[in-house]
RNA sequence: GCGGGUGUAGCUCAGUUGGUUAGAGCAUCUGGUUGUGGUCCAGAGGGUCGCGGGUUCGAGUCCCGUCACUCGCCCCA
């Protein structure tokens, strides 16, 4: 084992996964764009401040996830863990209340402390959407075929499930908070120590727990949907229709709630079962509360965030990449008209590669090796001649070509 | 933070009840073929068996510790 390790939970990424990797995004943000968002790149770090706010001094993230340290100015910085906290503080600090509705897409790495496993990295890499401004149903139903259409445009649809749920109001959520401790509070003998804990400082959190016995006092626990005011049954209502009219298909998940404080009314995941225990592929809700609670003006929103990583996990396999050309001189003196033909070749946007070393033979199999369509082989005949050999190296076809028409002939394959 | 599994060649792995010189396939390199690759044939290089300690005449193999990776819990995208 080598004295330089990476640190713990993060990767190199090259070759076919990197391709995988930016396939994601920028399939992503290519449709994201269709539906009028643009990017926005806050920086990898942020106050400590701006998290601790949003995200809530209880949750997990913040009390033993964050990448927390102090600079030489004696300010306190966090690693962002996720995108919206920066999205937000940008909205903030930029003065944006003034142009809403702004729709917004991110990408790049989070950090989160916490032990690797699949489908979980230390340094990861999100992509997500943040709509800010739209207090209405359609913004959710918007936001949430975005998701859909991604999926659809990497070609996941088959391979994940859309549930929704809805959080409601402040009102219903306060009274379903009251109702929901009410509930468990007289069975905490058939919870487990965690669920006991959640109790105390995230209740609904132990409506998705995975303990069979918790599961099991969940069965009978009251439901959300059935405690949601007026306005907001109405509202998830509405959510659904607008779904259902644009052919999303999804499943109402009454367990299904956000791990942090500020998110109400929709909340939705797009999950598999491909991926072991991290199953969530793209996740989101809306954040009604979030500006306000960070000392901006009241403005309405919603996001979702997705795992790059998960996504390229599942990405089926991708097509291969443009096939390269390789020019191979013969000779000292063939390498110089091999660069300037390798030049210009380049310049008419071809790929071209060309092998610098080794005898004709291995200059071939080096060929193979990168894949490429064809060669263009430049020997002393070739060079006295203007002329180059091109190869093709599927068929193994071979045919003469005047150097200066080497562009056009190729492009022609391309 | 907690629990399980795994560490032997660049990669994937085998290695018997502890036994003398640690193997295979793939990959790499060389030659057969000094202007023609992908196939084939012949050969070569490459390992302090994760690290440290212990038991033993003898440890890749057994024991303890440690580190790393990995899966799960937790948390979450």
């Amino acid at each position: 084992m080598s004295q330089l390790q990476p640190i713990k939970g993060t990767h190199d990424l090259m070759f076919e996964d990197i391709r995988r990797h930016r396939h994601v995004e920028e399939t992503a943000f290519e449709v994201a764009s269709r539906y009028g968002y643009g990017e926005i790149a806050t920086p990898v770090f942020e106050f400590t401040d701006v998290f601790k706010r949003t995200l809530g001094d209880t949750s997990d993230i913040v009390t033993k996830e964050m990448y927390t340290f102090e600079t030489k100015g004696g300010d306190s910085v966090t690693l962002r863990p996720e995108g919206t906290a920066g999205v937000a503080r940008a909205f903030i600090s930029g003065g944006l209340a003034q142009q809403t509705p702004l729709k917004f897409f991110y990408r790049g790495p989070m950090f989160r402390y916490e032990r690797p496993q699949k489908g979980r990295q230390r340094q990861f890499h999100q992509i997500g959407v943040e709509l800010l401004g739209v207090p209405t149903p359609q913004a959710d139903i918007e936001v949430i075929a975005l998701g859909a259409h991604i999926l659809k445009e990497l070609r996941l649809t088959g391979a994940v499930t859309l549930e929704i749920n809805s959080l409601g109001d402040i009102e219903s959520r306060a009274a379903y908070r009251d109702e929901l401790v009410r509930y468990f509070s007289a069975r905490t003998d058939q919870l487990s120590a965690d669920s006991r804990e959640r109790l105390a400082r995230n209740p609904l959190r132990i409506l998705d727990s995975k303990d069979p016995a918790d599961k099991a006092a969940v069965v009978d626990a009251p439901r959300f949907t059935d405690h949601l005011n007026a306005a907001s049954k109405d509202f998830f209502q509405q959510v659904q229709d607008g779904l259902a009219a644009l052919d999303i298909s999804f499943k109402v998940t009454p367990a299904l709630v956000r791990g942090l404080d500020y998110y109400g009314h929709t909340a939705f995941e797009f999950t598999t079962d491909a991926l072991g225990a991290q199953g969530t592929v793209l996740a989101g809700g809306r954040y009604d509360g979030l500006i306000k609670q960070m000392g901006g003006p009241v403005t309405p929103g919603i996001g979702w965030a997705a795992g790059v990583e998960r996504l390229a996990m599942l990405l089926p396999e991708l097509a291969q990449a443009n096939r390269p050309i390789a020019v191979i001189p013969i000779g000292d003196e063939e390498t110089k008209v091999a660069l300037a033909v390798t030049n210009t070749l380049r310049h008419a946007g071809l790929s071209v590669d060309i092998a610098y070393s080794g005898n004709m033979g291995k200059r071939m199999t080096r060929a193979n090796k990168i894949k490429a369509a064809f060669a263009v082989i430049l020997g002393s005949d070739e060079v006295r001649d203007g002329v180059a050999t091109v190869r093709n190296l599927d068929t193994g076809d071979q045919v003469k070509v005047a150097q200066a028409d080497l562009a056009r002939h190729l492009a022609a394959f391309k």
